[in-house]
RNA sequence: GGGCCGUUAGCUCAGUAGGUAGAGCACCGGACUUUUAAUCCGGGUGUCGCAGGUUCGAUUCCUGCACGGCUCACCA
């Protein structure tokens, strides 16, 4: 900092020999940038003067004149300053203000003999020194992993980087807008978990001093929810992270966001029925139409979306039978389709696999996926006519997992032996084995009414509404390794 | 965790078949009252990611490490 930023104390310094505060308070906008250029026409006819306020992108220096861009977050404008106009020593304060200084300007509108919408300068303010060099105007900031670790410069620099979290927030408030207007009651469950539950995944793990227990950072909200369903809250939602303690990938960042919602006396069809119009409505709203590109596809969320049963579709695809083949035969039937695979598979195990590998490449428009394995679906209803699949979907968009739903298992009894089942697989070494959480099981003994359960992963529904390829492109702070020295 | 690639000025990038390095923008000094990648004149501001090795000499070659990107694995 000593010497990239000597120069500029000196302007500091030298800001405060004309009596100036580098760091000043308040400063009253009567409009934002966007808003002088909305108001175009009126603002140049009468003549009324602006405030407005932001950062100098730019200065153009011309003797006794200066033009500068003024940036704020809903644009840039120009602004021209005067040395008749402003006197000689407010214009000289000029000659320290630096590309990066926050300012606030007050001025009439007009257009120059270029054109450009200006703001002529009566009066300006210095609100803020920048006492180290903007990266360069033209090519900007580009450096991956510097727009990751000093978000703000990539903010600064970078407006479709803006866009994309500005989408990232239309989408949630749409979110919100929708489940707010169909009855649904917003709410906040623990981050911190005696018994982490609701997934197969891997926690974090903190302490509490005071009471000396281990507690881990949640991995999933449904349990939580779940409760709040027996509790009576009949349609309920969160939208909040979730930690997992797993690789980091383009499409996986430790600390990621979910919908979880939750309607009582439903199941997973009107889950499908719910999931297909929410996110509709949302694309709908956001972009008018109802296709969006991503990474050169064309996704089309026109409804009604498409539904694949899971084991007729592996079946056509692989010849595999995951209801009828043994492990050996299911072992067997992949080695001949050059698949790789490990011994240590089971049936759930390797019915995902099957998915990922021949069924979720060929997923690019909204696809529901329904009909899983039970065992790879411990808190789901079982269906009726064949014990053996879950009512459970999953929706794929654009070749990512975006959506799980299931119809909520709500008997006690079978969900202990779930349960169970889970705790032989974490005897055997499944460190993602779900948990048995006997609180829970208390809860269902109360009764919980036939519920239907969604969960939405807002980080990947936020990629490929902004076309991005990497999670971290959409999460504003990603986990990076600290810098060594 | 494996493989491949990258790391040079504040930023975007060149470059040195081994002799401590350049451009544009930014920045500094000067000129300029309608410019907008302003223009014109002058100025290079650097631990070439870090640590070792080879060498008379390493930013360059070798090894290790760090961080990042892509990818495979892991992973819902």
């Amino acid at each position: 900092m000593e010497i990239v930023a000597h120069e500029k104390y000196e302007k500091i310094r030298e800001l405060q020999s004309f009596g100036i505060e580098p760091y000043n308070g308040r400063f009253e906008k009567t409009h934002t940038v966007s808003a002088i250029r909305a108001e175009e026409p009126s603002l140049v006819a009468s003549g009324v003067r602006v405030r407005t306020a932001g950062r100098l992108m730019a200065i153009r220096r011309h003797g006794k004149a200066i033009f500068a861009d003024l940036q704020d977050y809903t644009g840039r404008i120009q602004i021209y300053v005067r040395r008749d106009i402003l006197g000689d020593e407010r214009f000289a304060v000029f000659r320290v203000v630096d590309v990066g200084d926050l300012l606030g300007v007050e001025g009439e509108v007009f257009r120059t003999h270029a054109g450009e919408l200006t703001i002529f300068v009566r009066d300006f303010v210095f609100l803020g020194k920048c006492l180290r060099p903007l990266p360069e105007k033209w090519h900007g900031l580009k450096d991956v992993e510097v727009r990751y670790r000093k978000r703000y410069l990539d903010l600064i620099m970078n407006p479709e980087v803006r866009e994309i979290f500005v989408l990232r927030s239309r989408l949630i408030q749409e979110i919100r807008n929708f489940l707010d207007s169909r009855g649904f009651i917003e709410v906040e469950t623990p981050m911190m978990q005696i018994i982490p539950g609701g997934a197969l995944a891997r926690p974090f793990r903190t302490f509490h001093n005071a009471l000396g227990i281990e507690l881990y950072l949640r991995i999933a909200p449904e349990l939580f929810l779940k409760r709040l369903v027996v509790g009576g809250f009949e349609k309920v939602y969160e939208i909040n992270r979730n930690f997992r303690n797993e690789g980091i990938s383009v499409r996986h960042n430790p600390e990621f966001t979910m919908l979880e919602l939750y309607e009582a006396y439903g199941n997973y069809e009107t889950m499908m029925q719910l999931c297909e119009e929410l996110i509709t409505s949302v694309v709908l709203k956001l972009f008018g139409k109802y296709t969006v590109t991503y990474q050169g596809m064309t996704i089309d969320f026109t409804p009604p979306w498409r539904r694949l049963m899971l084991p007729e579709a592996i079946s056509k695809k692989t010849g595999i039978d995951i209801l009828e083949d043994s492990l050996e035969t299911m072992q067997a039937k992949a080695k001949a389709l050059g698949m790789a695979f490990e011994e240590t598979w089971d049936r759930g195990k390797f019915v995902n696999e099957l998915l990922e590998r021949f069924i979720q490449p060929e997923l690019i428009h909204p696809t529901f996926v329904l009909d899983y394995p039970v065992e790879i679906s411990p808190l789901a209803k079982a269906k009726k006519d064949d014990p053996r699949l879950a009512e459970r979907f999953e929706l794929f968009i654009g070749r990512e997992e975006i959506g799980n739903a299931y119809s909520e298992l709500n008997d006690p009894f079978e969900q202990r032996r779930r349960f169970e089942e889970q705790a032989r697989k974490r005897a055997k070494g499944d460190l993602e084995a779900h948990s048995i959480d006997e609180d829970y099981i208390e809860a269902l003994e109360y009764g919980m009414p036939p519920t239907g359960g969604l969960g939405i992963g807002i980080d990947r529904l936020t990629m490929l509404l902004t076309n991005s390829s990497s999670i971290r492109e959409v999460i504003l702070f990603p986990l990076l390794r600290p810098l060594g020295d």
